[in-house]
DNA sequence: GCGCTAATTCTAACGAATTAGAATATGGAG
DNA sequence: CTCCATATTCTAATTCGTTAGAATTAGCGC
């Protein structure tokens, strides 16, 4: 009867996340000042997110001197496919062609990205065209 | 010094925006009808929501016989772009293409899909070029 | 016109997320 | 060894999102 618990990181777990992500290991105060290129935050507000983000599982730490070294628990790559995923089904039908469909129109991509693309979406379909006459299948 | 309102729609809010882009008018028992194709839900719950939902002008209405006739007040194309926008933020470092390569990479996309793709990028690529060598410039 | 049914509004409860002060613990400097 | 600065834990306030019962309103059929 109340709000359920998100199967995604918040956004301001998001935040944390990301540095964690760019960093490997942090202390705590590392995270703090990293936040706080951005914002305003107290030292215990940041405390308070990492142990909420351990019980989630989406950090880890381990003893190191006078605390703790944290560092992701989660991949970005898992991240992201997760997030995507449910963007994909949650407001463009299940459809990723129509996702990207939607950034190429509104010109979301410079003309290099759309020539890495085209060169990469080649050699895509050549290894899926490959492994599909082979016995490999899937899907 | 609390949670902050999102700037984009909840889950359950997209759940209500989904039924309505599809049908572009409802009634507040074919809104509950169509939830309840996926989940068990009280009329007054999707009441609420609907009301809370006008507040954020997600939803809008206008009166219809015995009640009112709801209705988008946002379009899908809208919120794909500013939830996208945010998922590109978020976990892709602002990088669009990473998005669409990590979507090719786990293999979303079908055989045909990628067909699709690739002549839409290269199209997209034409029509780029040509206002970028004309005075259009743009971006 | 009168009641039944459906829609709406009012009210409320409760968990999740965000914020941070107060209290406590502890490693390192001197 | 003692003190200090930092890290952590405890506690709590506040708002949002989700859910729905109770009460109210208002067409529509007869």
């Amino acid at each position: 009867m109340a709000r359920p618990a998100s199967k995604h990181p918040t956004d301001g777990e998001l935040e944390i996340l990301r540095i964690l992500w760019a960093n490997d290991s942090c202390t705590l105060s590392e995270v703090c000042e990293a936040l706080r290129e951005d914002r305003d935050v107290a030292t215990t507000t940041v405390a308070t997110m990492l142990r909420v983000m351990l019980d989630k599982q989406l950090v880890k730490r381990k003893n190191a001197g006078r605390g703790y070294a944290w560092s992701a628990a989660v991949t970005q790559e898992k991240t992201a496919g997760s997030m995507l995923g449910k963007l994909v089904d949650g407001v463009f039908d299940g459809s990723a062609s129509r996702l990207v469909a939607h950034l190429v129109e509104t010109e979301k991509l410079t003309e290099q990205e759309l020539a890495e693309l085209e060169s990469l979406v080649d050699a895509k379909r050549r290894t899926v065209k490959k492994s599909r006459t082979n016995k490999g299948a899937r899907r």
